[in-house]
DNA sequence: CCTACAAAGTGAGTGTCGCTTACATATGTA
DNA sequence: TACATATGTAAGCGACACTCACTTTGTAGG
């Protein structure tokens, strides 16, 4: 969370226990009560009113954060969008460079989060509204440059060879697609799934030696 | 779409001049209308309201036969799964039985079906509002069956063999997670996605024959 | 240090929406 | 033909997204 540097007045209403005219840093604390939000009832499921007055403020006071409700998720999406790809980063360099581990772990990391934070995955990934946007895109890639990377970096080639290409791409499509099938389990009945870590694990082996 | 057959009413009604009192199959063309509704504007962009209007019902008139509207997005997901899985079954009987091309003609016709109808698409996985839900569920067995069926009849063996259980789930969310990155094409930029034919392909081959 | 001005808040109001309630009308069956 | 049931309407409630006119606060320049 992004604060500004603190200007004291907020002190000094505490202290003559009143709650200052501004609030100091609405935009951030909009923005992680709307997380929590989405987390808690889904991404339809809430409304600027609440998390205006979660955040003890008028319900027209966002308005002058943001110029709409999707422009909102937007912002919502890019944050987890950049959480996601740190999450990434992290699970990659405690790996050997071009081991095998490494891609498992990024993998791993990536459904770690959508079962994590099921909301924001489909705010990122599921919803309408940011269809084409360049920020969301931008913010989306970074997350696959670390894939290339990785992938580029065990076949021992540049991260643009059209093979690499091939094999990140499988890669993150099967890792997308799980993660989507785990958090609404709509699919597969329960006796009918593989196990996880022996799926990724084998179909894994599967895309990179075949 | 499905209509009772007429009563009469209505052609009364068309020669003097003024609509029945009652629809006729309020129900079908709600279902049809929301269907329409989200494909153009998103899942989250229909109202109610909006499509009592195009139906030229009252909007009180769509609670006599849905309790509430998740209701009604969960009966619009399951038509859309009845939708996907006879295509699937479709592509599925044109090819030979033990073929590969059975399966990639199946893993097509998810695909195409999610860039046809992006909208329901995301109704039918993307959301939250229906998880768990056991008809839902079922409607989404029946398309995954189907591989199953495919993929069995491919190796030789039965639909519960864990073999054929791994590489199922492994296709299914190969295509699942593509046909996602299609819709919201907010992944990987421009160049930096394989050739879908070629990736379906070499990916399939490296899934089934690995 | 004062004074504009910009930034960031308030409160009231508008139109739409989801949904309910009380009531009206059509249909099928005894 | 009468009545129960299915299916429609109209009016209204509370919540929401968003706007507008206004107030409060922080700050930059004379």
């Amino acid at each position: 969370m992004i604060l500004r540097a603190g200007n004291g007045s907020e002190i000094a209403a505490a202290m003559s226990n009143r709650r200052p005219y501004h609030h100091g840093d609405l935009r951030a604390q909009l923005l992680e009560t709307v997380r929590a939000l989405i987390e808690e009832k889904g991404p339809d499921g809430f409304s600027i009113s609440e998390a205006s007055r979660r955040a003890g403020v008028s319900s027209a006071a966002p308005y002058k954060h943001f110029r709409d409700k999707p422009e909102i998720m937007k912002a919502v999406a890019i944050a987890g969008m950049e959480r996601l790809a740190d999450r990434m980063e992290a699970a990659a360099q405690a790996k050997p460079e071009a081991s095998l581990e490494r891609l498992s772990a990024i993998g791993k990391a990536y459904i770690d989060f959508a079962r994590a934070e099921p909301g924001i995955f489909r705010v990122m990934f599921g919803a309408t509204i940011h269809d084409e946007d360049p920020d969301v895109q931008r913010a989306g890639r970074r997350s696959y440059g670390i894939l290339l990377d990785a992938v580029g970096a065990r076949l021992g080639r540049e991260p643009t060879d059209p093979d690499v290409l091939m094999r990140a791409y499988s890669l993150w499509t099967l890792v997308h697609g799980h993660s989507f099938l785990v958090i609404d389990d709509n699919m597969p009945s329960e006796g009918a799934r593989p196990d996880e870590d022996a799926f990724l694990d084998q179909v894994g082996r599967q895309v990179m030696d075949g």
